[in-house]
DNA sequence: CTTGAAGCTCTAGTTACTAGAGATCCTATG
DNA sequence: CATAGGATCTCTAGTAACTAGAGCTTCAAG
């Protein structure tokens, strides 16, 4: 038995995150010791682990709520996991794009910069000038 | 002059959202018509083009805020422009590094799906143990 | 037995919007 | 000129995923 602390070093998730991930349901209920204060087993560590994970990779909650109660019934096809999971890799793959051109327009724009005044600044020139940019169509998305 | 319906056609930029930037005082207050709707001219515009560019390139909005007063004053030198923008340039690389590692743990994980049940789902396996993927320290920033 | 760290609950704040209710206004047609 | 409809108005509240703080209690070390 470990109290939240403890849990929280060793998951790396904070405190006040735990306690929110148990009010919002995406932990049970911890049980209490005689001072009320949470106790955690390894059951719990294991799933505070699995949902760390899953938002290091990205997944919002509610798609990590929907793993674990798959993960709770292991007879079933693991077909909605997959979907997931692979709903997820497109929208990487999409903010990876999205952000390679960004880097292109910020490159571009401070290479220009010759460190003069505002009123010359390619900074504040291509901010205001939305024709010029690679990614025209990203707004529209 | 323009009402918010068409500034927001001419821009992509969503009503509630033109109406929010006014209220958190990123657009300036907007003149009335007699019958107090908002009215807008190609200053306006400009300016929210300036800021719908900047919201596309990642900037928050705090940034653009200071941009933004920066671009009032065009006598100033433009190091300050250029701070940010050498600052957001660092976080979108790091974003890239990042999602390009998850791309890589999500696609290895979906490869090695063999579409049994879930008590054998890699997704599920690879998500309940975080000692075998690839972004170990990602976690710690 | 005391003291200081760690835990508790609860509320409110964050970012950047978005949604909805209910009222008002503007414009085009009959 | 009346009216129907779409557009706009204000206001509140909700979203995601936490984070911060106040004020209290409990635990562990000395």
């Amino acid at each position: 038995m470990l109290n939240i602390g403890k849990l929280s070093a060793a998951t790396g998730v904070k405190i006040p995150t735990i306690r929110y991930y148990e009010q919002i349901g995406l932990l049970p209920e911890a049980g209490r010791s005689a001072g009320n204060q949470r106790q955690y087993d390894v059951k719990s560590q294991e799933r505070l682990a699995f949902i760390r994970h899953a938002r290091d990779l990205g997944f919002p909650l509610d798609d990590i709520r929907e793993l674990l109660s798959l993960s709770d019934r292991p007879d079933m096809p693991c077909g909605a996991a997959d979907v997931i999971a692979r709903r997820q890799l497109v929208s990487v793959r999409d903010r990876i794009a999205r952000l390679q051109s960004l880097q292109l327009e910020l490159e571009r724009m401070l290479a220009q910069c010759a460190h003069g005044t505002i009123s010359d600044c390619k900074v504040i020139e291509v901010l205001g000038n939305h024709q010029c940019c690679l990614h025209a169509d990203h707004g529209a998305a």
